[in-house]
DNA sequence: TGCTAACAAGTAAGCACTTACATACTTACT
DNA sequence: AGTAAGTATGTAAGTGCTTACTTGTTAGCA
């Protein structure tokens, strides 16, 4: 018999196999054997742990939408009233974030697209959130006259946008970048390009 | 019986249920079953036009890469050297033709993740050269002296990321968008900030 | 009359989930 | 402190349903 874990213990063992598989080759891409393999365990434990494999899956999504990382070091970088450092930092942040563990955006975007239930929740905690952080600076900049006048969330969409774009890009589509436009360059250009095309 | 078509229209008909199946559920989502249904005959009917579910999907990616609509449009609002009518027109294309017929944003997307071997072939057909495009236009203008110096290609998917994003939120994620920002408002909205952004 | 489009009815493999049972750890009684 | 009972962790081996693909046969058209 293989080594007994407490259940906590064991359940997260099983969630970090299946968060790998998951995000690798989707909900219905992924078999309960494949979990129960990459966790060395037997699948009856899957079963133990999680009445069904869509339970699995949604305690999955629920735990990845409950980080709030991002939104925190923006929040930070927000009171500093440097418009280009906010740009810069949450457009690095995201990319660190992406780049360490591409997981989450391949978990976002399978759930969207496979339509599972949670993708809702999902996508509010970890993009509308954000949209809605730099929607409201932007905003503020407005009203302090240093931005002209526009709508504050369809500019932060299209800020978001630029990263998010190369994150599909380099991490989905797996083109190379070339050695000189590392991320610090290439955010650093995004963040030049809209703050000067925002201003007054 | 059912009624006899020809081979040649058998499986166009046979494509065109599949590409509404895999576009909304995925390769491994779509049961070859459904596709039947879908073209109202038997499963055998498949696999005489097709050697496999694989070369029915691999069709229809070749199929979907090979249209040139969006880029030849492009290349002849070009011609008029008017950068916001440029960028306007590559925009709401864009969007236009992603609200027409969402398959084609979700086939690329699925394909990726689901990691099928003619994804990257699709990628390039879709996006790459959309940037390339982009991208000999702005770096025309920075010799012109119009824009200032940067790299034209990080810029050129700034400016595509933008757009990419709008449908991402809207079409995979369902984001509803209010009234007041219609596809024109927002196209028109991004193109103002970037081309303000790489002006000189 | 021969060729090809069409189908009904398989078939073998795959899959999510279950069952019956074994083994280690915890607790409580003497 | 020793140990038996009870409980939680674990597995091996299914079970029945689904699914990609096949086979044997029928029927429309040149």
């Amino acid at each position: 018999m293989k080594e007994r874990l407490s259940a906590q213990e064991r359940r997260r063992r099983i969630v970090e196999a299946a968060v790998e598989l998951f995000s690798r080759k989707g909900f219905r891409g992924t078999r309960t054997r494949e979990i129960a393999e990459a966790a060395d365990i037997s699948e009856a434990m899957i079963y133990r742990h999680f009445a069904t494999k869509r339970e699995l899956y949604s305690a999955i999504i629920e735990a990845k939408s409950a980080t709030e990382e991002l939104l925190a070091s923006a929040a930070t970088v927000a009171q500093r009233k440097d418009d280009a450092g906010v740009l810069r930092a949450v457009g690095l942040k995201m990319i660190e974030q992406t780049e360490a563990d591409p997981s989450l955006m391949r978990l976002l975007l399978f759930s969207a697209l496979e339509g599972h239930e949670l993708s809702d929740i999902f996508f509010e905690s970890r993009v509308k959130r954000l949209h809605e952080f730099l929607s409201n600076y932007i905003r503020k900049g407005i009203k302090e006259k240093r931005f002209r006048s526009m709508d504050p969330l369809i500019a932060a969409r299209g800020f978001i946008g630029m990263i998010v774009h190369y994150l599909l890009i380099h991490e989905l589509f797996g083109v190379k970048r070339p050695p000189r436009s590392s991320p610090e360059e290439v955010v650093e250009q995004f963040a030049s390009i809209f703050l000067k095309g925002i201003e007054r």
